[in-house]
Order: C-alpha cells, then structure tokens, then sequence
RNA sequence: GCGCGAUUAGCUCAGUUGGUAGAGCAACUCAUUUACACUGAGAAGGUCGGGGGUUCAAGUCCCUCAUCGCGCACCA
C-alpha cells in the first residue's frame, strides 16, 4: 500500500506492535525526567505550590522475581499516579525493594544446600551475608527491569532499600527512641521457637495446618486422683500443676492441695491442683496438666498462680530429661516411648483420633516449638508518655477510628480492630544473619542502647537481628529523609495519600506502619488503604508452582503487549476482591490496543491537516449533542477516578471508544464527510479529532504505552509527552 | 466457636439513594476486504442461591437457611 497521505505516519497502516514500541517509550518517559516531582516543577509542567500526592511503593522481596499480584499491584499505583500527575498534583511515586530477613535468608539457604551441600554454618556469618547480598542484589535487577516492562512511573532517583544504611540509620534511631522511652524490653517469655529456621517468629508468622492427631487421656499415677488429657505426652514431664475450673464441682476438693509423684516414666514431678478460669469444664476431662514452658496459655496460668517453670525440650526439639532414656530423644520418639509406659503402667485410659490445627513457621515449614527465651519485645500496651500516655495498641486504633485514616473496602476495618485489640507484645528479636542488627551492646552485666558502638572496648553486639517488620513500618517516612525532621521530602510528601497493597499484609504490614508512624511521628503514614485481591488463575485456583498453573507477567506481556495485560488486570476487579485472570481476557484488551490504533488511523486519514483545536466553536447541532454525550461520560469517569473506582472506569472508556466512537459515530461520519456541507465536515472533523485527544488523556493512565504512542503522531501544537498534559474536565 | 465476604446469562463481573435485569468473553446466524478480521451487523441466553418479611414496588432493605471462600481464636 502506499502512502499517500503525508499528514498520516506510515506505521499508523500496519497493525499496533508492543513489543517495537513500549521499551522505546518507557525510555522517554525516563529520560524526560517528568518521573520526579521536582524536574516536573523545575520544567514548569508542575506549579510550584501545586497540592502534593504521594505513594510509597510496597517494597517486593528481592527473593525473586515479580508475579502477576505484584503486576496487579504496580498497575493500580501507576494509573493512581499518572492521574494525579495529570491533574497537576506534585506526584511522588517512590520505588524500593525489601531485604526480607527470614524469606531470603532461607531462600540463600535452600540454595547454598542444594547447589553445594553446604549450610550456612560452614561459610560462617561474613561470607554467607555476602551469598545473601548477590543474590539479594540480582533479585533487586531483575525486579527493577520488571517494573520497567509494567510501564511504572516511579521516581527511580529516589529508589530505596529496607536495608541500605540510610534505612539502618532510621531502624537504629526508631528502636533506641523506644528502648529509651521503656517500650522496647528484653524478657524471658514464652515464644514461637522455630527448629527447623533456628529462629524465634512472631504469631503472625504462624500458618496452621490441619493434622490428624492422637488424644491420650491418663493419671500421672495410681494414687493421683484426676485424669488429664493431651496431644502431647511428652511435655508432660514438665508438668507443675493440674488446673481445674473454678466452678467445675467434681474437683472442689482437690483444689490447692499438692502431690508429689515419685516416678512418671523415670522422673518426679510435684503436682499442684489449682483452680484458674481459663480452664473449659467441658473439655476433654475438664482437668489441664500445666506445662508452664511449652504451652503459652500455659505459661500465663503459671504466673497467675506463682508456679516455676521447667524446661524439657531444648531449641532443636529433643528432650531434656534426667531419663537417660528420654533425654536427647526427638519429641516425637519421645512421645513412643512415654505412651508404651503409661500402657505398661496400665495409666492410659483412652486414646482418640482428633484433628488439630499444628503451628508451622511460615518460611521454612518448621514445626514451631513454644519454649522460654530471653528476646526482645515491642511493649503494646504500656502508656506512653510522649503520646498523652496512651499505648501503642490505642495509638493504633485512634486513627482509624475517627477516619483520619480509611480503608478500602471498609469490612477490613473490623479485621484490624478485632488483631489489635487481641494484640499481645511483638518479639522483634530474630536470631538470623540477614538483617538489621540490634543496635544493643553487651558487657558483663551491663547493657548499651545505641546508634553507635560505645568506644570503649570490651562491649559485645547483641547478635540477633530485627524482624524485618520492623524497618518496614517505618518505610513511610524512612524512605523521605526521616530521621532528619527537616527533610524537604518529609515536610511535603508525609502523610502519604494511599497505601495500595494486598490485603493479606494487613497485620503484617499495615498495622506496623500505623503503629511506627503515629507513635514517632505522632501523624498517620496514609490517609487511604487500598487493597486489592489475589490474582487466580481462569478457574479461580490460587496460582502456584506445584499446580503448574502461574501466569508470568513477562510472557504474556511479551504475548499481548503490556497495556493490554494492565487493562485485563484492572477491569472486573473491585477492591479487596480476588480476581481471575486467563489469556483469553488479555487477548480482548490487546484486540482494543488495535481498535485504538484503527480510529487514529481513521480519524487522521479523514481530518486530512486539521490540527487539535479545542477552541473551535463552530460546531453543528449533530456536534453539540455528541459532545454533550462526551462530556458527561468524562464526568463521570473523573468522579469515578477520585473515587479509585478504576474497574468502572478503565470497561467505560473501553465502552465508549469502541461501541460508541468507533461502531456509531465514525461509522456515520463516513457519510458526513463524504456528502455533508463544508460546515457540517468542519463541524465533524473536529469532533473526531478533539474527542480523540480527550480519550488519550482519559485511557493514558490505564494504558500508557500506545496512548502515549498515538499522542506522538496526533497534530497537536506545542506538545509535551501525554504522561504531563493536562487531564481533561 | 467468633467474624467477614461471595452466590446475577455457559464463563468473568457491573448494577450508585428500592422504580421494566446490563456489559465483556465464549457459543450461534449473517456480512466479506472495510479505518480496523486483532472486523461489522443481528439474534439468543437470567423465576438475580432457597424460603420468609417490609413496601404500591426488592437483585437492592430486614430475618432465616444452604453452599463456597477467607480471617481470627481454640487446639488440654
């Protein structure tokens, strides 16, 4: 075919091609340097004192590559932030990436095993760290050059990272402004011990797993006068007491007395008989053998009654026991061997079946062991007295509460209120290599808290490392400057306007950053929550490696093009919903990019060398109405946009380019353009051609790449790049 | 055990304050080189999970049941 309309580009004849023009325009955009709010201002695309709008990207875990959710998650923020850029707000979108601690220590670990057969141990802390770090950093690139290919307008300049030493220096202030203010504390507790990662986890960090298990009923000994009940025989060497209910008749007399069992399967155990209401009558015997060390509902009995507690399984789940025969057993051999006794001793007096939820470390899989241990805790519910002595827990709540922080959709308001207030401290304490070291130092019986190393010699660094939680809740303001009150960045960009992210972080993630900002900073790190769901695959299964069913996004956007993966990703999807998502649905928006790219050719082909004239005034009556239409549906899509309603939006541009603009009124226009009077063609030509910069503007934030691309063939005078034109009212 | 969500066309989902059920995809019929086949036109497809209630009027509000999914707690 030949060109013979000069004003039309010759690609604009072939189909829409993705892949030979999205790398080339994510360069421009880079190169423009519009992704900064300050060259925005400085290239007066931005006023000076415009409003600021900010979202600080929720950093992936460098211990991979990005999935579909994260693909999700990125295009969301992206058309958040190209609005607000358009709208001429001063936009800040600040990118990064988290260290992770447990997650890519064991990750480094698993790899370290199978490629050398080695473990951690044999490199010793210096040289495994720097394992962690390369692999760290090749996750960092590739994760980079994946929000690059999603078109995300982040503000590389100002990229940061959960544990780079600008962050360092933040986790250190933030944890010694709480040692200092008695917050943070050092205790003996009861905590989730984690065998298999040789690490203690906090309770968010349990998953429950469904197990059959055994329920043995039996007496210590003959002459002892109650029956318990157990999944765990083994425990049982360290019992202290019997507890009973209050109110639970059958064992009145019993109650404050105390028996002394001279052998229980090769030890002897002084057994109290107490009375405590946390105690269900109806539960198995109604009678609860208290293993203060290895139970924490245990433990808690334990204080209220002033019992001591014994130890008898150490950190790699074997016994320890003045029983040769038990001590150094694995728990469950353990359990063998106590159960063949009480037979043999004819104690047992019945064995079920039950199912029980077992508390497994979500990392590694490990069952986790509740043992004592000396570690560190984020006290929730001690007054504070720079915050009006209210506790962290209140400081929590306070905010969403009175609405000065709003979640989307709003049902995961009472799921936060019902974690926080079930709260109990937070162990910050990991015993792994990789993370941020405990800014605490030790000698003889003295103890430092401090930014730096105190100068004399002889202090030792605590050797444990921080939960990574704990640096991610300060990432709001962490990453614009804090500690430095003054930054520019802090003063202008926190509060942050939304925090995007998936809801299953919600106690992890959300809750932390509440509780980090509003006692440091006494302000909310956002105003808004927005959370979206998990992506699933066409027949709503959870995507994963073992189903063989995971999407990943660099295929199909080498497939279909990236806008078209963004807008499949979007549309059909409300907050807080999970979503389906197939090839078949992408393929339909890829199809669109096309259909795009056709009306331009039409409406460049029939406007011959009209320029963009929103100005023009001469309009037909045919006109009139159409742009009455046009602007009601823009309207609308503005309230909708304000209202983060982009799935309505994104299938209502969708609607009305393709069924209205192409299907009906370029359909008629052939007719206008070719029989009408010159007023009428005028008056038509110019429609075309200013409602088609109007749906540019409109679709550009959802997809970015071709409408920019078309943007850069359209007759428009003194263009700037669409990612900085004005969005239309 | 407590709580949350979902249930609307074959599939994925909309449905704003109650006012005659709506889109995309798929399937079906027709058109056939058109700005675009990554196309157009058309037709078909639903007792809105069941039951009850409020109302002139219920997909929408209330009660109840069912199924599915999720969170939390318990797990002696």
């Amino acid at each position: 075919m030949i060109n013979d309309q000069p004003n039309i580009d010759a690609k604009l004849l072939k189909p829409y091609d993705p892949k030979e023009t999205e790398d080339r325009i994510y360069k421009m955009w880079e190169e423009s340097g519009f992704f900064n709010p300050d060259v925005c201002i400085e290239k007066g695309v931005t006023e000076s004192d415009a409003k600021p709008f900010s979202i600080i990207l929720p950093p992936p875990n460098v211990t991979g590559t990005l999935h579909l959710g994260h693909a999700a998650m990125l295009t969301i923020e992206d058309i958040m932030i190209r609005y607000a850029r358009m709208k001429g707000y001063r936009t800040l979108w600040l990118p990064g990436t988290d260290h992770a601690a447990i997650a890519t220590q064991s990750k480094v670990e698993k790899i370290l095993e199978k490629e050398e057969g080695k473990r951690k141990n044999d490199l010793g802390r210096e040289e495994f760290l720097k394992r962690v770090e390369v692999f760290a950093q090749n996750s960092h690139d590739t994760i980079v050059s994946q929000m690059k290919k999603m078109g995300t307008s982040v503000d590389w300049s100002r990229e940061a990272y959960t544990l780079d030493e600008k962050r360092n220096f933040a986790v250190r202030t933030a944890f010694k402004k709480m040692y200092d203010e008695g917050l943070i504390y050092r205790g003996n507790r009861i905590v989730n011990w984690d065998p298999k990662g040789q690490t203690v986890i906090s309770d968010d960090e349990i998953v429950y797993e469904e197990r059959k298990a055994k329920f043995y009923t039996f007496k210590y000994s003959k002459d002892f006068p109650i029956t318990i009940s157990t999944t765990r025989p083994e425990t049982k060497i360290g019992d202290v007491a019997v507890a009973v209910n209050p109110e639970d008749e059958r064992y009145q007399k019993y109650v404050g007395k105390t028996y002394e069992i001279d052998n229980f399967c090769g030890g002897k155990l002084t057994i109290k008989i107490i009375a405590d209401k946390a105690v269900e009558k109806d539960l198995g015997t109604g009678a609860l053998g208290v293993t203060p060390a290895h139970s924490q509902i245990d433990a808690e009995i334990a204080t209220r009654h002033n019992l001591p507690t014994k130890q008898v399984i150490n950190e790699y789940a074997k016994m320890i026991s003045t029983n040769e025969e038990l001590n150094g057993k694995k728990t469950t051999e353990a359990r063998e061997i106590i159960v063949e006794w009480l037979k043999k001793e004819g104690l047992l007096e019945k064995e079920e079946e039950v199912t029980q939820n077992i508390s497994t470390a979500e990392r590694t899989g490990g069952i986790v062991e509740p043992l004592p241990k000396l570690q560190w805790f984020i006290n929730v519910n001690k007054p504070v007295p720079s915050r009006d002595n209210k506790s962290l827990k209140e400081l929590m709540l306070e905010p969403v509460r009175n609405g000065k922080i709003n979640i989307t959709p709003n049902q995961f308001e009472k799921v936060y209120y019902n974690w926080v207030e079930n709260l109990r401290d937070w162990c910050i304490s990991r015993q792994i290599w990789y993370g941020h070291r405990i800014p605490v130092w030790y000698k003889g019986d003295e103890i430092y808290c401090g930014l730096e190393a105190p100068k004399e010699d002889g202090w030792e660094q605590d050797s444990d490392t921080l939960d990574t939680w704990f640096s991610s809740g300060l990432w709001t303001f962490s990453t614009l400057g804090w500690p430095d009150l003054n930054a520019t960045d802090l003063k202008t960009y926190h509060p942050t306007n939304v925090l995007e992210t998936a809801y299953d972080i919600i106690f992890f993630w959300v809750a932390r950053m509440i509780l980090m900002s509003t006692y440091i900073l006494g302000e909310v790190p956002f105003r808004t929550v927005y959370f979206h769901g998990l992506v699933r695959d066409a027949k709503g299964r959870k995507m994963s490696k073992s189903l063989g069913n995971m999407i990943d996004p660099l295929d199909v956007i080498e497939k279909f093009g990236t806008d078209a993966v963004r807008m499949s990703l979007i549309i059909g999807t409300g907050p807080g919903n999970d979503s389906k998502m197939s090839e078949d649905k992408i393929k339909a928006y890829k199809n669109y990019a096309n259909k795009l790219w056709n009306i331009t050719r039409f409406v460049l082909s029939s406007t011959e060398n009209l320029k963009y004239n929103p100005a023009f005034n001469q309009y037909k009556e045919k006109e009139i109405e159409l742009i009455k239409e046009r602007d009601e549906v823009l309207k609308i899509i503005t309230k909708e946009m304000d209202e983060n309603k982009f799935y309505l939006v994104g299938d209502k541009i969708y609607q009305y380019t393709w069924a209205r603009f192409a299907d009906v009124i370029i359909e008629e226009s052939k007719e206008i353009i070719l029989n009408g009077t010159d007023e009428e063609k005028l008056s038509r030509k110019y429609f075309l051609l200013n409602t088609l910069v109007d749906i540019l503007k409109v679709l550009h934030p959802f997809m970015p790449f071709v409408t920019e691309e078309i943007w850069n063939l359209m007759p428009v005078d003194n263009k700037k790049l669409l990612m900085v034109e004005k969005w239309p009212n």
